[in-house]
DNA sequence: CCTTGACTTGACCGACCGGTCTATTATGAT
DNA sequence: ATCATAATAGACCGGTCGGTCAAGTCAAGG
């Protein structure tokens, strides 16, 4: 077998990096299998168009994601209101230490092509759509569990969910457009005092 | 003169409109000379290249935005309080009308072209910055005044106002992902509840 | 040994990219 | 009437875009 990894798997990985730190159109396919040492005909061998790869692309970064720091952001034993401060530590370190490794601020994948593609191509924005729909059922499941041991008192914790979801995405942007990580540290606490009321 | 606008103008309101509803990159110069009407040399005689366009148009928008409904939702005698609802409200409205008549949500420009571009632009970079930083001072004078008035608590006006900017944007961001203006509404209401207290 | 099919190679395609250039026309000041 | 300059026209440039394709390499199965 090969010393290194697959050549679907590099070019997977190498297009997840690029995409992430510049954006779809920026980024050609010449390009991308130059940086995974990769042929034209080969890259087509694997994905049929660009578009299927950046499909692929988000897959991937879902599954690494949901089992990578959010799941150690939710899943422990930490309760329920301290899983939202460990969501912003790690959301701040990681992009600090793009910057301290690039110098950039890349921010967050899946907010960078939602906003980059949604008017463009309704299956990617629908692949977006689920990912953030599963953010917001990890959120949702902590405020309903903060909810039932009293610690909070009762809201709607789907909408606050969202809300929630939707201020990380904000406080990334935010600090991506500054190139300052610290932006999410700074702001990103308040994300406990966001709640939306039942509207019984 | 003219029966229709200048040239120039034709060109500006011809890409805001192109780079708003797609990007930045999936727009070519070529395509807005022939929305707009123009020729290339006519295009190259106002703007030096591409980015320089895109400068303007960002400036462009800023002076609507500011003279338009922002002012209107920050400058007049209502509360303090409500004039943050008067801001989601119009922010739904907007977005709504140009699903009713386009289908497609287009989001907040700044936001689309600040994920867009902050890696690869600094000075466009700088210019979003500017124009973000100039929507916070709006809310930090609200804030403020609210605080002056008893209406709100005492916190720190400035970290919240950046935090109210960046929920907004959130929810535009999520809204545009689902291409559903209706979650700026039902989101939106919420970020009054933002709060960050002064760090004394 | 031969075949099969996954994988790789790299030349090639037409279209389009952002940008340049020369020539021409319209306009306003003198 | 002259002349400078603003504005327009559109052919043209090298380069790159996403994508195709015919020709091969190679390992496993018969």
């Amino acid at each position: 077998m090969n010393a290194e990894p697959d050549t679907r798997s590099r070019i997977l990985a190498t297009a997840r990096e690029m995409f992430h730190g510049r954006s779809y159109a920026d980024v050609g396919i010449q390009e991308i299998c130059e940086a995974a040492r990769v042929q034209k005909g080969s890259f087509y061998h694997f994905f049929p168009s660009k578009r299927d790869l950046a499909l692929a692309v988000i897959d991937d970064m879902a599954h690494d994601w949901a089992h990578g720091f959010v799941a150690e952001a939710f899943d422990q034993a930490l309760p329920p209101v301290e899983r939202l401060e460990y969501m912003i530590d790690a959301a701040y370190y990681w992009q600090k230490a793009t910057v301290d490794h690039e110098g950039r601020m890349r921010g967050c994948l899946f907010g960078n092509l939602a906003l980059e593609m949604s008017t463009r191509d309704d299956v990617m924005r629908a692949k977006l759509n689920y990912v953030f729909d599963k953010a917001r059922d990890r959120f949702r499941a902590t405020l309903d569990e903060a909810v039932a041991s009293g610690a909070l008192a009762a809201m709607d914790t789907e909408a606050t969910a969202s809300a929630m979801l939707a201020y990380l995405e904000g406080i990334i942007l935010l600090a991506k457009t500054r190139n300052e990580p610290e932006v999410i540290q700074r702001l990103g606490p308040a994300i406990k005092t966001l709640r939306i009321e039942l509207s019984h």
